[in-house]
DNA sequence: ATTATTTATAGTTTTTACCTATAAATGTCA
DNA sequence: TGACATTTATAGGTAAAAACTATAAATAAT
């Protein structure tokens, strides 16, 4: 029987995702008419028309749209199966592209970096900063392999690993008086509380382990993509907000600026990392796990 | 991420199967030094070596074992992504190998064969006469689509879809006395029961509807292939043998023969279609069968 | 009618896949 | 041990496939 070609499935596929042969000729970085021509083939070796084609607009034909799965998961398949490849070898030597969210990133990678490259000197790591949605929208679409981010978090398709939990601090305007000074959840309501913008998972993180609501009159969003900001502000007298601890250098506090712990229960935000369900590669993102959760510090 | 291609895994496949290059490139069609090279750059891509090569014998390694699987599921799955195309167009038009084992072959295709032309005329359908054990070999290895032959018979990994039961009948040297004459199993005893050659089910079901005992000393294996010599044999005097009702012709029976009923419990055997569980094409199938069925005088 | 946008077709070039011929390696047997 | 048989690897050439550029054709929007 003769068999589609694994470049035709995909080309049907990036039609059928784009419902359009240019731009599915740009995603697949060949030229529209090689597109045109390719999927013609494939319809022809089907027997079956896969789009009507309209000059102006292109939709699945049934056939199109009962195969579309199937081609998908073949291509997954295929993907897995170059992947598998590698987990005879000695984990952590090949390549590996690791997304971490913005506010993990500052404070993680210049420990785990050295660490890495000393324990694992043949990985070939590739990073990726970028905010929680994006980093889950470039794994399931196979550009990274696995994101270093903050739980709880909905990801579907994915196994999550959870690594450790980590307490909130309140951080406010004015020069630390008592490292021991503790505050609770309640005293929040006289602060204006700064966050992050929309879109970084810190900030719903903090709003829901301090049950405030995302409207509440006392918190003010912030253009603010970092925390090193978000910093400057509560120095610059703008207002107070949770940092997570990570974020704080006991060595090298900045002036201006009170660290108060809370007292029990503390907010807290948890740090996991997260793959694909059906990446091959369990063990090696396992131990990648284990070993960042081992040199945090 | 680069893919490997069908044909690679094809090729990886055949070499799996057969351990040896020259042959896999045999039964792929190309010669040794294409599927050498196709094979290369597989290991290459993949960055492991999927054989042990020894100039002598080829071994699969512990990476080759590993993704044998996958690449075996990966092709049937583009082999059943082309049979789903031909799922939406009208059924039984379309090419369709059928088995069928030769102890029905004979009695059915010629009311059969004229009645599928005449209901379905484009459907361009492929006849294999074989025992039940090569059919399911071919049928597994995907090289016809569905088997008409005697149940019950393990076939896993296969649907089975029942179509009808038919009793045995004595067939005894000597011409017809009366055509309500009966005869009980335990008749058998006293007879010489003359059987089809090992490999053909007709000769186990027989056995086992008879609850005879494969070496008991009144059976005689023939050389016979087919019915029709076996009858000869019992038209000659050298014994007697079950008949399945489709292979008596009521108006023409044969002289020298004598054709007896069982009382109750009759023996009997099961016709039934086979065809593999994953094939999408089921309605199609149902279809082919529900038609023999209903044609089947 | 004119323009802009999109897919299809034609002709050419590049890349890939395959073939033949032959080398290299090694087990077999005189 | 040396000649032979068997099997995979390599080299070089050829044919087929897949890509590109240029352009046509169709039609929706202006």
């Amino acid at each position: 029987m003769r068999l589609p070609t694994l470049r035709q499935l995909q080309y049907f596929m990036a039609v059928a995702d784009t419902l359009s042969f240019s731009r599915a000729a740009e995603t697949c970085h060949i030229t529209q008419p090689s597109l045109s021509l390719a999927l013609n083939e494939l319809e022809d070796l089907l027997g079956e028309k896969l789009f009507h084609r309209g000059t102006r607009k292109i939709e699945l034909s049934e056939v199109g749209k009962d195969l579309i799965p199937l081609a998908r998961s073949i291509i997954e398949q295929s993907e897995n199966l170059v992947r598998m490849a590698t987990r005879h070898r000695a984990p952590l030597t090949a390549q590996l592209s690791l997304g971490i969210i913005p506010t993990i990133a500052p404070y993680l990678l210049p420990h785990l970096l050295p660490a890495l490259q000393s324990s694992y000197p043949s990985l070939d790591l590739q990073l990726k900063e970028d905010i929680t949605s994006r980093q889950l929208d470039a794994l399931k679409a196979g550009q990274i392999d696995v994101v270093l981010m903050a739980l709880p978090f909905d990801t579907p398709q994915m196994e999550q690993m959870m690594l450790w939990k980590e307490p909130f601090f309140l951080a406010r305007t004015g020069d630390q008086k008592s490292a021991t000074a503790e505050v609770t959840l309640d005293d929040l309501k006289n602060e204006t509380i700064l966050l992050l913008d929309d879109g970084h998972c810190l900030r719903d993180h903090i709003l829901s382990a301090c049950r405030l609501a995302a409207s509440s009159a006392n918190r003010k969003t912030l253009g603010a993509t970092s925390l090193q900001t978000l910093i400057q502000m509560v120095q610059n007298g703008y207002g107070s907000t949770l940092l997570p601890a990570m974020a704080i250098d006991p060595h090298q506090m900045p002036k201006g600026i009170t660290i108060q712990r809370f007292t029990n229960p503390q907010p807290t935000r948890q740090i996991g990392l997260v793959w694909r369900k059906d990446d091959p590669r369990v063990a090696e993102f396992r131990l990648l796990g284990e070993f960042i959760a081992k040199t945090r510090h």
